[in-house]
DNA sequence: AAATGTGGCAACCGCCTGCTA
DNA sequence: TTAGCAGGCGGTTGCCACATT
């Protein structure tokens, strides 16, 4: 476990820690207590650097260490907790008795992040992802009702059209041909300008009461700085999608809380079922659906049934359908 | 049975912050 | 005011264990 045991310029031991050394530093901080790092492993006879000791006491030896599996409680604090604070896991662990931030980082990374993505849920921002959607498959899509999508009218966010655009710009260049094949589609940017033209604005008041609203809840939290509560202005293509969830509960408790429900649940994994509750907490979804009937139980294998799974999800949330003889100018 | 791949996690690294002289 | 230091923090590394081929 851990590294191969080595040692620095000074001489001073890295590596996995021994029984020795841990009892030798469990029994000077029993007399001594902790603090003075620098001094300490002089004192207590050991070839370490404080900061060594330092991280081996608070993350391992420390006697109210709370160890094994994380209880569905714990897990559903966690979600919480990072969906408003991001990162910062020692904030966390504050509110972890027994918990150290190492082990709530690590528990992030290699079970509930993978378990995010894998549900298409963006773990920095808890909302639906964007960045595996291929937008512009919408466009050639013989699903896509442009009637219906204008009918979104002042839920729609214009942000979502500039991504639309710049994911359309850096497409690769089978969709520069594909869009080149429709002749009179004269590009997203004309797209988005028409759209806002013909004012369908997204409503920014109410994003700012939203964001009021969190930031109140955050404050609660001492030394908390929100960092997923920025500006609407965020080019952020997770923030923006992020920003339009948090805003529009209801579109999207309708377009993507209500077509998931044709999911089983896999009553299997606990810890999946959590994460729907804890972002529906977090997002303050006011959600009369059963939110478990989610389905997630795919096993987890790599980028493309990331993809796979969230476009499956999203194509649920985003269905439409197209003329085949669609005139974008007509429609403009 | 051996080789290879993957997940989990302890430990390290480097930067940042706050304190003190 | 500022330089030096200790401690804190988040990101990353690298090894072990287990799974898969």
């Amino acid at each position: 476990m851990g590294r191969t045991p080595s040692s620095d310029k000074n001489g001073l031991k890295k590596g996995p820690w021994t029984p020795e050394e841990d009892q030798k530093l469990i029994q000077y901080i029993q007399v001594h207590g902790p603090g003075n790092w620098r001094n300490l492993p002089k004192n207590a006879g050991l070839q370490r650097c404080g900061k060594s000791c330092r991280l081996r006491w608070t993350n391992y030896l420390r006697p109210d260490i709370r160890r094994g599996r994380f209880s569905f409680e714990e897990e559903e604090t966690i979600i919480q907790l990072h969906s408003v604070l991001g990162n910062k896991w020692s904030t966390i662990a504050a509110r972890l008795p027994g918990r150290t931030d190492n082990e709530i980082k690590n528990y992030w990374n290699t079970h509930i992040r993978k378990r995010l993505l894998r549900m298409g849920i963006d773990p920095v921002t808890h909302s639906p992802r964007l960045d595996f959607l291929d937008l512009s498959s919408l466009f050639n899509s013989t699903q896509l009702n442009l009637s219906n999508l204008l009918g979104l009218q002042a839920l729609v966010n214009p942000e979502i059209f500039k991504l639309a655009n710049s994911l359309l710009l850096s497409h690769t260049h089978e969709n520069q041909e594909l869009l080149l094949q429709n002749q009179n589609f004269q590009g997203p940017e004309l797209l988005l300008q028409k759209l806002q033209q013909n004012q369908l604005l997204h409503n920014q008041s109410s994003i700012s009461q939203h964001n009021d609203q969190l930031h109140n809840q955050v404050s609660e939290i001492p030394n908390c700085t929100p960092q997923n509560v920025s500006s609407s202005s965020s080019q952020s293509m997770q923030g923006i999608m992020g920003q339009y969830m948090m805003n529009n509960d209801q579109m999207f408790q309708k377009n993507v809380m209500l077509p998931l429900q044709n999911y089983s649940y896999s009553t299997s994994d606990v810890s999946e079922n959590s994460i729907i509750q804890s972002l529906n907490n977090s997002n303050n979804i006011n959600n009369n659906q059963n939110s478990q009937n989610f389905s997630f139980d795919t096993p987890l294998s790599g980028a493309e049934e990331e993809k796979e799974s969230y476009c499956s999800n999203f194509n649920n949330f985003m269905k439409f359908e197209i003329p085949e003889s669609l005139n974008f100018d007509d429609l403009l």
